[in-house]
DNA sequence: GAGCCCGCGTAC
DNA sequence: GACGTACGCGGGCTCG
């Protein structure tokens, strides 16, 4: 048997093509066979927008390893056409018990399309005719060339393609087959496959065959008398009546099958051999179409494959060093009105791309001293100049320690990446110019100038089509109006810090020490034995193994011991109520306290906080170091960490928070009566649910029915489940399951709108807040029934959480705005979500008070009303 | 010692 | 496992 030699390694094919292969390969794919077969054998996949990919996957994996392993000379893909075919106009019922396509194959196919393209590999199909009388076409066309050819398909109709020199390989079965393996499977040579496919017919084509002779019959007949022609001019010859009683009768049937089986060898299709080599992946169209479609290993193998890798971003570096160049640069900057800046916040290096091929430089030294800076401040501090930055939080504040107030940011990079896809982890400028470039801007290994103004370049090419993305998805706007504007408060906000009252945190974390001290001792005491109670493992071996507690749930590692279980624990033991005292305090001291003193700045007295604006996938902004978003407030012990954010002398905070405002925008967004009217007549919005779930008069709802309802309207914002609910409220699952069917029938609008969001998501592939938010949810595609049901649950959250998102964003724009157009010198500091505070001089107090309700409540129009509650203090605490 | 994951707990 | 979004602590592990 003659064998398809696969290529074990690199360097060993070299010499098997040169010196042993002598024989050049072609290789012709069946395209559509490996479509269905792969969508078939793999599982259900999806890109991150949602897009099923199973076939694509399986497909490319397939393409990959023919190009892999077997490293044609000559390769075409070829697929059926897509209108009706001459075997249609022979036979009506032709394939006609084939079903339709199915829903999640259909879209996948103009992407196997362009993976074939981006492989740069010719795509066949010609109007009339399968791929397999494609492939039957070539393969006797280059017969003569004396090379070897390999159909690539699972379709056993092929055999009768085989003979010296051309193959069948089904890589999903890694099996090749020669014409001896046709003989073992149809019992004839290949030329005769057809006259016993004829006889038998094939189910899956519809091809009618001879009823009631199967392939053994069949084989065994024309063996006997050598084709289909010979079969019926001796028809008296056949041994057994029935099959002869068959045959006589169903001699039309077989000649026509016989037709309809036989793959044509004369489609007239332009096409000669070299048309078909093979040439080098275009590997940039290749990675944008894996990251597209998810393909994050594959990208990754395709790259390490060699002669792929990234090249590096080129640029000419012109160091800024005299008057001379500046002045080139600022006529640049002048012609295009545009400009890329890329900076170095630690040393304090700048570059400057214009587009014009050169990257200018001004070292740090240049850049402190101010000359060169000077000249450049009326660029930088002019509205009409275009700038794309990466991070223009950072050059806000960059320059601003520099005396300039950088205008005209219409482009950053991170926050156009992010509007994208909120739900990416990294949208740091090397991978979004590798991404859009397919081009390296460096590693740590390149020197800051180079590097600093290959991100400036980088910055520079990417913004064009990362508008036009943009623009693309409906998020322009959101991103001019509030996410662009929205960078630059947030670096006053994160300049400015909040006060820290160091004496009084110094003293609270000594009092905590003391109190755990007391605590830890006691803990000994009713261990028998010291250990580390901060260890979660050594406090299980504690409760469970010595004292013999009864363990609760499991975590990964063992039974878990968090505050659900200790408290449950607590009442066999006196141990367990002394660990929470203790968590709880030694939390407070080490994350807020003593983190708190850490990150103050010792001149100022003051924490900054970083306020990120591309982290969260939902649009929220998050912060750190430290987060001032979760600071406590439950405890008494929390409320005093409060206490120790002050408000400078003479001044006062502010805080402003919307009421409600998720179960607003869920009341907006379902339009359902009850809640609208609720909030219409401002009513207890718990109470108010207590009172529909529970059919009662509102007079008679307890505390104890309000608290419950409160859990439950938590629970619509979440995406409730019973398990969840009942988790909360400590009642059955059963009964939690009775309530949220009692909270849907009374809220019907709001049971219509989670439907309506969840079916949204799943046919784009993603939910759309009310500002135009985007965030994917491939979840909803998912096999798995709780990645799925997660997926609602995302679905429904992201829209109420992230429009949420978009209103307090559009509103600290509009009063930053309205703060500065009106001279105030009250500022921003703060930021949780729902809330804003001030830090407000107190003469202007009553000013800024009128300014912020306008501006929050004003943000846009809702079928219901935005509340705001405003609280004054002298710190954080009483004003809260 | 750096970097990572885990368990846990804080906020909205 | 099981209601959403974050950040960050200490412990404990791996890696060099």
């Amino acid at each position: 048997m003659w064998l398809i030699t696969p290529c074990v390694q690199d360097t060993f094919a070299e010499y098997q093509t040169t010196v042993n292969d002598k024989k050049r390969k072609l290789f012709l794919i069946d395209g559509s066979s490996y479509i269905y077969r792969a969508f078939h054998a793999l599982p259900h996949l999806s890109s991150p927008e949602g897009l099923p990919t199973n076939a694509i996957y399986g497909f490319t994996r397939m393409l990959l390893k023919v190009l892999k392993d077997y490293k044609p000379d000559y390769l075409a893909v070829v697929f059926d056409s897509k209108g009706p075919t001459f075997r249609h106009e022979a036979y009506e019922e032709y394939k006609a018990t084939r079903p339709e396509m199915p829903e999640t194959l259909a879209p996948q196919l103009p992407y196997i399309r362009e993976v074939v393209r981006a492989y740069n590999i010719p795509a066949l199909e010609f109007e009339g005719y399968e791929a397999d009388d494609i492939i039957g076409t070539l393969v006797k066309r280059f017969k003569s060339s004396g090379i070897e050819t390999v159909m690539v398909t699972g379709d056993k109709d092929m055999m009768q393609l085989v003979d010296e020199g051309t193959v069948i390989l089904d890589t999903m079965k890694g099996r090749e087959c020669a014409a001896d393996g046709v003989v073992e499977r149809f019992g004839v040579e290949p030329e005769k496959v057809v006259d016993i496919m004829a006889l038998a017919g094939d189910s899956s084509d519809n091809i009618p065959g001879v009823p009631g002779i199967g392939e053994k019959t069949a084989s065994k007949l024309i063996r006997e008398f050598g084709s289909v022609d010979e079969l019926y001019r001796n028809l008296d010859r056949v041994s057994g009546k029935a099959v002869r009683e068959r045959l006589a009768a169903n001699e039309e049937k077989a000649r026509l099958s016989l037709k309809l089986a036989r793959i044509v060898t004369d489609v007239p299709l332009e096409c000669g051999l070299e048309d078909l080599s093979v040439s080098a992946p275009d590997y940039g169209r290749l990675r944008e179409l894996f990251r597209k479609l998810g393909f994050t290993k594959l990208s990754k193998e395709i790259m390490e494959d060699g002669d792929c890798g990234a090249e590096v971003l080129e640029v000419k570096v012109v160091m800024v060093s005299g008057a001379e160049v500046l002045d080139r640069l600022l006529g640049e900057v002048a012609g295009s009105g545009e400009m890329a800046l890329s900076l170095r916040t630690g040393d304090g290096g700048l570059a400057v791309s214009t587009g014009r091929g050169s990257v200018y430089y001004i070292a740090p030294e240049d850049v402190g001293g101010g000359e060169y800076l000077g000249r450049l401040r009326v660029s930088l501090e002019d509205e009409v100049v275009r700038k794309g930055l990466h991070d223009a939080k950072s050059a806000y504040i960059y320059f601003k320690a520099l005396g300039i107030d950088l205008k005209g940011v219409v482009m950053d990079t991170g926050v156009a990446s992010y509007l994208l896809n909120p739900s990416l982890n990294d949208h740091s400028i090397g991978t979004i110019v590798r991404e859009i470039l397919n081009s390296d801007i460096g590693d740590g290994e390149i020197p800051a100038m180079e590097a600093l103004c290959r991100e400036a370049e980088g910055v520079l090419r990417v913004s064009g089509l990362l508008f036009s993305s943009l623009e693309e998805a409906g998020l322009a706007r959101l991103f001019r109006e509030v996410e662009i504007p929205l960078i630059r408060v947030l670096a006053g906000m994160e300049i400015k810090g909040v006060k820290v009252d160091s004496g009084f945190l110094h003293d609270l974390s000594g009092e905590l020490e003391a109190q755990l001290d007391g605590l830890a001792s006691r803990i000994y005491l009713l261990a028998g034995t010291e250990f580390n109670i901060n260890s979660p493992k050594q406090l299980s071996e504690i409760l469970y193994d010595r004292l013999g507690l009864k363990p609760g749930k499991r975590t990964k590692k063992g039974y878990s011991t968090d505050e659900e279980t200790l408290v449950s624990l607590s009442r066999s033991h006196e141990l367990p109520a002394e660990i929470l005292s203790y968590r709880h305090l030694a939390k407070l001291k080490s994350t807020y306290v003593d983190a708190l003193l850490d990150l103050m700045d010792p001149v100022t007295g003051r924490v900054h906080t970083s306020f990120n604006q591309t982290v969260t996938a939902t649009g929220r902004l998050s912060s750190s170091s430290p987060n001032l978003q979760n600071i406590p407030i439950r405890t008494e012990v929390g409320k005093r960490i409060r206490e120790a954010f002050v408000a400078e002398e003479g001044c006062l905070f502010l805080s402003a928070d919307y009421s409600q405002i998720e179960l607003r925008l869920v009341a907006h967004l379902s339009g359902d009566g009850i809640l609208i009217d609720a909030f219409r007549n401002g009513e207890d919005i718990h109470a108010r649910t207590a009172s529909e779930i529970f059919g009662i008069i509102p007079g008679l709802v307890t505390s104890e029915m309000r608290r419950q309802a409160k859990a439950i309207n938590f629970g619509i914002i979440y995406g409730m489940g019973p398990y969840g609910l009942a988790r909360d409220l400590g009642i059955s699952k059963n009964k939690a399951r009775e309530y949220i069917e009692n909270y849907f029938a009374r809220y019907e609008g709001v049971k219509a709108f989670v439907e309506r969001t969840i079916e949204e998501a799943r046919t784009h592939g993603y939910t759309t807040t009310l500002f135009g938010r985007r965030r994917y949810i491939p979840e909803l595609n998912s096999d798995i029934e709780g990645v799925r049901r997660l997926g609602e649950r995302l679905a429904v959250n992201t829209l109420v959480q992230g429009s949420a998102a978009d209103m307090i964003k559009t509103a600290m724009v509009k009063i930053d705005k309205r703060v500065g157009a009106e001279g105030l010198s009250s500022e921003m500091i703060l930021q949780i979500h729902d809330e804003l505070i001030f830090e407000v001089p107190e003469e202007e107090m009553e000013t800024i008070k009128i300014l912020m309700k306008e501006e929050m409540e004003g943000v846009m129009d809702l079928a219901v009303p935005i509340e705001v509650n405003m609280g004054v203090g002298r710190n954080w605490r009483e004003a809260g």
